[in-house]
RNA sequence: GCAGAAGUGGUGGAAUUGGUAGACACGCUGGACUUAAAAUCCAGUGGGCAGUAAUGCUCGUGCGGGUUCAAGUCCCGCCUUCUGUACCA
């Protein structure tokens, strides 16, 4: 006995770390502390595959290494588990979502126990858990009673609004609102009625109800966030997506636009990420401008006086604009349209809510628009200015309105250019015949008036303050950001908790919270298309009391309808870091000394994907905690770090397409494969046809006939001829050879088909690296590697693969590599069994001191391996310790002065075998928490170098020298050696480089 | 279009401030052990040329220039691939 049985040791520790609770992060601790953080994962039904833990293996070697560095380490997990995926699964099945979710996470869990996690499982949170969800409609409602103030920069009390209101009004309240809101004074407010002050205190709520236009997805039946949209369709599913008007609950997060980018300075972050969030806020500086529209006389339509505001990034161009362009959503079109251009209007405006995103995209080239019949009057020259609508101007952007200057714009110039509108000039010495002039580090501007001859910036600033003195307009920052909609209309989500009282929201009191999710017979939307919980039937608020009762007993005077919609997926996953520091309070969101005592996340490894959504309401939320008192940070991560992804090679048969279509169709066509050898060599070597009507023709002689005539030409083959048909990469094997009766298994439609084959009889797939995906049949599963190599192995193979950041292939081939380093380590603290056969030995180490040799192997790799930690190049120390492993081994190195602090070195990669081992080494409990061994300069220090000698900066043979030289020593001891004579042929060198300890570099 | 990242043997990838290019591993080739296979172990392995050989020469880090005693690494100009993002006024 005393094979390395990877099996039976992970099981072991596995189980001794359960029950020892090993990696129990303590709340009150003298060590340091470091939270390391994973990304949260959602439960899906597939499982996992090897490419999920990729991060959570780095994240763990570096969560193990800190415990050995002394630090108390938080390293939890959880999940993610209201969303989509589930739900769509519980529509199709009739299963509630609860009862697959929870199958689902004890898969995960099972798989994640087999890699060995350090995680303190008793910290464990799960979104749709009622006593998690429970915080989330806390915080929900705490959103719900702040307000923005910009003058402090911070989010405050709504109590303290109604304050200012009812001593001042909103005439000098600087506060983030709605853009329609008006002004009153404190009289106003004292005299408007609880429901007005309701409706306006809405406008600025940090979470508010309201009329908005929506993604709606009618697939999905839901609407979805700007960042749940990928190609104008939605990122689960790929469905169409389409404009809609909606009552619904929104995030302000607009008012944190600025900080969400200031932010950005303070966190280490990799650079992409930030670029990738800097531009979804997309701030741009600005003017905004007043445009008054002319009254129409002869128009009924234009009574009132209606004005138009515009954001411009170049107030500079303001004598340039030459017409005006609203989007065909905006307020004012139908208000403004003349009478004469009404139809021609209305059949644009409805041809283009129709459009879905996608396909305005999709053609960005068409331009389209027309003319509404009224014009603006120009802010400084009073010329009337024609006002078009079009559908290049977004809705959602600025005010959904622009001043159109052609010279100076692309989409303005060839707007002007298609609808032949002029296009003045306002550019001193530029030629906009041909193309407009957008360059406006180089502008100087003419025919403006009292700006020409400035350039931008000056230009610019002169035109704000005249805008400024006529009150026309001011200086302005802009973003992109919207406000984010927090409605969804699914079941499987936090109920919000909220009831209506006429047609107001209400909150439920905190102490009734949580307000749980109701049961429903089906998961669909109602016929009359109320959400999901429309079908609920107990689901109305008491006020009296305070319970949920049945829908029957609403009466609008003590019980109220609550509300239908549920969150979105982001509300459970924006705080979620924060709850794991206290998980288990039920009298607070978590304590303050928890809170304060951890702080923020000092590390996260996740994927690129979320950096516009969750990464971003995470910022938010946490920014907002912050505001409120709650929390003292006000980043939530300090450090992130991406992990690439890992891709999967998908295996495909190459179908061969021979033409054939016989008058009873495609249909009878017979599916021939063949290996993808063959079609290399035939491709190469030009021997296509007949090549393959030999093969037929031994195979199945009746197709030849069959198909007579077809397999008789002699084109030149090539691979459009042969179409890749997916296979599961579980039925190939290293060698690329399938097993065509499991592939015939899977795909019945197969199971006549004809497989022409290699000489030796194996059938070849072609191979290509795709993402990894149950759809794609390329998934490898951890679980079958840890069966067969152990969770070492695929730890340690997975850092192997490449650095961690970067994308990369898995392919399974190289996992031997490691796997048999592990044996080599295994071994090196096993010596032959005495009298034993072949490889049976037992466990050994000697008392005696080590060799110089191997205390230098194991100094380098301590220095070595702990900066590869630290710099998150974990790839490099796998070569580490398969150097280390293989110079010991050649030193047949059995000494316990080196063999312990190994197994305490390799602990945070293969944690499992270097728990057996420092087990076997005769030490008491787990490895987890020993000291990282300390490095020793001293047994490094070399007397002498082996220098490699360069002549022209080529390396020519290298020369052992002291170390202790000076430069002109070691020259001298250069020019003496045979071999430099040899080289330099009697030629005197210009020049002797020589940097000690290096190189010698002989120039001439 | 814009932004970012990356191009090194048959493959994954090393090369920390410019200083021996290809560490480590896979694969492949040859050998040992075995009836055989697997496993294990040993040796070789960037291309080309010369040599029986030891060895020597030469070309080589996407392409073209440059700086330097010395460039995968620094600078300039291109090419390709990937990943985000896109009518943002």
């Amino acid at each position: 006995m005393s094979k390395y049985h990877f099996n039976d040791i992970e099981a072991k520790w596995q189980k001794y770390w359960a029950e020892n609770q090993t990696f129990k992060a303590e709340n009150n601790s003298e060590r340091p502390k470091y939270y390391v953080l994973d990304m949260f994962p959602y439960p899906s039904g597939a499982g996992l595959h090897v490419g999920h833990p990729l991060g959570y293996i780095a994240s763990d070697i570096y969560a193990r290494y800190k415990r050995h560095k002394g630090f108390n380490v938080l390293h939890p997990q959880g999940y993610d588990s209201f969303g989509l995926p589930a739900e769509q699964y519980a529509i199709q099945t009739g299963q509630h979502p609860k009862k697959t979710t929870e199958e689902n996470i004890a898969r995960y869990r099972e798989q994640l126990d087999k890699i060995g996690f350090s995680f303190d499982w008793s910290r464990e949170v799960r979104t749709s858990d009622p006593n998690y969800y429970k915080w989330t409609q806390w915080i929900f409602i705490q959103l719900f009673e702040s307000w923005y103030d910009t003058i402090e920069d911070k989010a405050k009390p709504i109590s303290e609004l109604k304050t200012l209101f009812d001593s001042e009004g909103n005439t000098k309240v600087n506060a983030v609102c709605d853009s329609d809101t008006e002004l009153f004074s404190a009289k106003d407010w004292n005299a408007f009625s609880e429901e007005e002050k309701q409706q306006i205190l809405l406008k600025y709520r940090l979470t508010y109800l309201a009329e908005t236009e929506v993604n709606w997805c009618p697939q999905l039946g839901t609407v979805l966030a700007n960042d749940e949209i990928v190609n104008g369709v939605s990122e689960r599913g790929g469905y169409p997506v389409v404009r809609k008007k909606m009552k619904q609950w929104s995030m302000r997060i607009t008012a944190y636009a600025q900080r969400l980018l200031d932010g950005l300075e303070t966190i280490d972050w990799p650079q992409p990420l930030k670029d990738s969030q800097t531009n979804w806020i997309g701030r741009s500086k600005g003017a905004s401008v007043t445009f008054n529209v002319i009254p129409n006389v002869t128009s009924s339509a234009v009574e009132k006086s209606h004005t138009i505001e515009v954001f411009t990034t170049r107030p500079d161009t303001i004598f340039g604009v030459s017409f005006m362009t609203l989007a065909p959503e905006h307020d004012l079109v139908s208000k403004i349209t003349t009478p004469e251009q009404k139809d021609e209007i209305e059949a644009y405006v409805e041809a283009s809510a129709k459009r879905s995103e996608r396909e305005r995209m999709a053609d960005v080239k068409t331009i389209s628009g027309v003319f509404t019949g009224a014009y603006a009057e120009h802010p400084f020259t009073g010329k009337p200015i024609p006002i078009w609508i079009g559908d290049y101007v977004l809705a959602g952007y600025g005010t959904g309105a622009v001043m159109a200057v052609p010279c100076g714009d692309q989409r303005d110039y060839n707007f002007a250019k298609h609808f032949n509108i002029p296009i003045p000039n306002i550019f001193e010495g530029v030629d906009i015949s041909e193309e407009p002039f957008e360059d406006k580090e180089n502008t100087i501007i003419a025919n403006s008036d009292f700006i020409n001859g400035l350039n931008y910036a000056e230009a610019t600033q002169k035109v704000i303050e005249a805008l400024e003195a006529k009150g026309q307009g001011e200086g302005k920052i802009n973003y992109r950001l919207r406000d984010a909609v927090f409605s969804r209309q699914r079941y499987w989500g936090e109920p919000f908790p909220v009831y209506y009282k006429n047609g107001m929201p209400q909150m439920i009191g905190l102490e009734h919270l949580p307000l749980t999710l109701p049961e429903v017979e089906k998961y669909l939307p109602t016929e009359e298309g109320e959400p999901p919980l429309g079908r609920a039937e107990v689901w109305a608020w008491d006020t009296t009391k305070k319970e949920v009762v049945h829908n029957d007993l609403i009466d609008n005077k003590t019980v109220f309808p609550l509300e239908l919609n549920t969150m979105p997926g982001w509300a459970g996953s924006s705080c979620y870091m924060f709850r794991y520091m206290d998980p288990t309070n039920e009298d607070v969101f978590a304590s303050k000394e928890a809170l304060d005592y951890w702080g923020n996340v000092d590390l996260y490894l996740g994927g690129s994907e979320h950096a516009t959504g969750h990464l971003l309401y995470t910022r938010f939320w946490t920014k907002f905690m912050h505001d409120r008192g709650y929390f003292k940070v006000d980043e939530p991560v300090k450090k992130l770090i991406n992990q690439g992804m890992i891709l999967g090679e998908s295996a495909f048969v190459n179908r061969w397409e021979y033409g054939i279509s016989d008058n009873e169709g495609v249909s009878k066509k017979k599916a021939i494969f063949i290996s993808d050898d063959i079609i290399k060599r035939s491709i190469k070597e030009e021997i296509f046809i007949s090549e393959f009507n030999n093969k037929t023709k031994e195979i199945y002689s009746n197709l030849i006939s069959f198909h007579h005539g077809l397999m008789l030409g002699e084109s030149i083959p090539s691979r459009n001829q042969f179409t890749p048909i997916p296979a599961d990469v579980s039925f190939v094997n290293l060698q690329n050879e399938l097993d065509i009766e499991a592939f015939k298994n899977r795909r019945p439609e197969f199971k006549d088909a004809i497989f022409i084959k290699e000489d030796n009889g194996s059938f070849i797939v072609s191979r290509e690296v795709e993402k990894m995906s149950k759809s794609k049949y390329n998934v490898v599963n951890p679980d079958n590697i840890c069966e067969q190599y152990g969770a070492d192995t695929l730890r340690m193979y997975e850092m192997f693969l490449g650095p961690l950041e970067q994308a990369k292939p898995w392919n399974t081939a190289g996992i031997t590599g490691v796997h048999s380093f592990l044996k080599k380590l295994w071994k090196l603290y096993h010596s032959p069994f005495e009298g034993g056969q072949g490889d049976v030995s037992e466990f050994f180490v000697s008392e005696n001191p080590a060799s110089k040799d191997s205390l230098k192997t194991l100094h380098k790799t301590i220095k070595k391996v702990q900066e590869d930690i630290e710099n998150f190049s974990f790839n490099t120390s796998v070569s580490t310790f398969m150097i280390a492993v293989n110079e010991l081994t050649a030193q047949k190195c059995n000494s316990r002065e080196v063999l312990e602090p190994l197994a305490v070195l390799i602990s945070p990669y293969a944690p499992h075998i270097a728990e057996e081992l420092w087990e076997k080494l005769g030490n008491e409990g787990s490895i987890s928490t020993v000291p990282f061994p300390a490095f020793d300069a001293k047994h490094l220090v070399e007397s002498s170098k082996e220098y490699p000698v360069s002549f022209n900066g080529k390396m020519r043979f290298k020369l052992e020298l002291p170390l202790d030289l000076t430069p002109d020593q070691i020259e001298e001891a250069v020019m003496a050696y045979d071999k430099t004579q040899e080289q330099l042929q009697g030629r005197t060198p210009k020049k002797v480089i020589v940097v000690p300890g290096k190189i010698i570099n002989i120039v001439g």
